[in-house]
DNA sequence: CGCGGAAACTTGTCTGAACAAGTGGCGCTC
DNA sequence: GAGCGCCACTTGTTCAGACAAGTTTCCGCG
């Protein structure tokens, strides 16, 4: 049997809160109704709600100060972690339809810079993807990854022009969970002028990826180029905060 | 006469703690003192305490859960907005000097771009800053910052040599609260490359930022390029993951 | 000696109350 | 009619107590 319990009640205010916030019930700019209301209206103390307030300004959903009642300040939350890992889900939300061509599949030894990134020896047996993604038809990026054996395998039955490698693997039982991304940017060598349509040494965004699954042990090594005229990344600094970070480049 | 009042209680507890983790005094994977003793230590109540406590797990210092005691997940007191806010902080909690040459301090019409990311009008005043900021005593990034008037006419009795302009605004009661930073790449042009002593076209990290205060209104547009081999951004998705974002550029 | 269960301890949830501090509007005065 | 000040309302901070639910420890029983 599924255990069903009512879940506490400062869950039940925050949600009924988010919800008349997506809904449009509440728009944006809107002011919430004042904690003593809510005290009232849920049948709960004011600590209750005041939990419940915390957690959507957590969120960076409302903000306001001292004297004047909350103001809605957004109307979605994104839910990046998934947007970063797969090209495929994240442009069917922005309403575009994504493509693909892969170039090239192929196991080889690995790349300094790939071994590196993986923790592996240099030469060790890898596999290699080289994918053009396409947004509504036009190149977008181009895609270099690297997986370590045990999971590249899992390609050579997988139809790369079939949509997302990460879900493929998902259903293989590779489990993704934690990534670093590398953004910098740098300028287009041949082969990617060649397939984004761009002239030798444009400027491209390029994201280089390291992920690892859930027991921490890195799985793929990716080097990512966008055409900045096509695609940006954004950060959000909410009041707590809690995003990205400049980092240094080793001046190995 | 500075107003020096002592801070909250819940926030003089949540800085204890983040200072003892940070100094290592509480390594990572260590177990907190239970809500009981931290009360007792800080005579405080239970209330107050476990709001200092949110804080921490808020910024993901601290993990746990129900009938353990929290845990210290990272001694890193990434402070993430910060970070992406102030380069002089960045650079010296990176160990590097920061340095910075003030090319101009200007007050005058906003440009379009400027004027439709601040949401005023084309034209209307703001103060525009150009700065070259530097690691070391290299030039690392080009800064071109235009705040809205009541903002910016706070700069004009502010060294811009001396470091942080956002440290003297949060001086002047300006508190700058969330941003949305957008990244990708550009080829320099004739300006960035003079002072950034790279060729022009060559490859630039670009972070635009629209900073808000408290009360959600815009206060500063940025547009900072930055030489792709020094310095670069990071994104990690951990469990929770709630990080960066990609985000298509509209095709106007 | 090993295992099960109770007890002690811990965090999670919730209530009720009180005072401080900031905002906004109403009304009174000049 | 304009301006100032007070008052009502709102959120921020803090306390004290109570019960629920999960974890750990340890003792006693088999």
């Amino acid at each position: 049997m599924v255990k069903s319990v009512t879940p506490p009640l400062h869950l039940r205010v925050a949600d009924a809160l988010r919800g008349r916030i997506s809904r449009g019930q509440l728009p944006v700019g809107a002011a919430l109704p004042s904690e003593a209301q809510l005290c009232e209206e849920f049948t709960a103390s004011r600590g209750t709600v005041r939990q419940a307030l915390a957690a959507l300004r957590n969120e960076g959903l409302i903000g306001g100060g001292q004297g004047k009642p909350p103001v809605v300040r957004q109307a979605a939350v994104a839910q990046p972690f998934e947007t970063f890992l797969s090209f495929t889900r994240w442009a069917r939300e922005m309403g575009r339809e994504p493509g693909q061509r892969t170039i090239e599949v192929a196991r080889r030894g690995a790349s300094p810079v790939a071994a590196d990134a993986l923790g592996i020896d240099e030469g060790a047996p890898v596999v290699e993807v080289l994918r053009l993604r396409l947004l509504d038809g036009i190149p977008t990026m181009l895609e270099r990854s690297s997986f370590v054996e045990p999971v590249g395998r899992l390609l050579f039955d997988f139809d790369p022009d079939s949509g997302s490698i990460y879900e493929h693997l998902l259903g293989r039982g590779v489990d993704l969970r934690a990534a670093r991304h590398t953004i910098d940017a740098i300028g287009a060598d041949a082969v990617d002028a060649e397939h984004l349509t761009i002239a030798e040494g444009a400027p491209l965004l390029r994201e280089r990826r390291r992920a690892t699954d859930a027991t921490g042990a890195r799985v793929e090594y990716g080097d990512d180029r966008y055409r900045p005229d096509l695609v940006t990344f954004t950060i959000d600094n909410a009041q707590t905060g809690r995003a990205g970070q400049h980092v240094l480049k080793e001046t190995s």
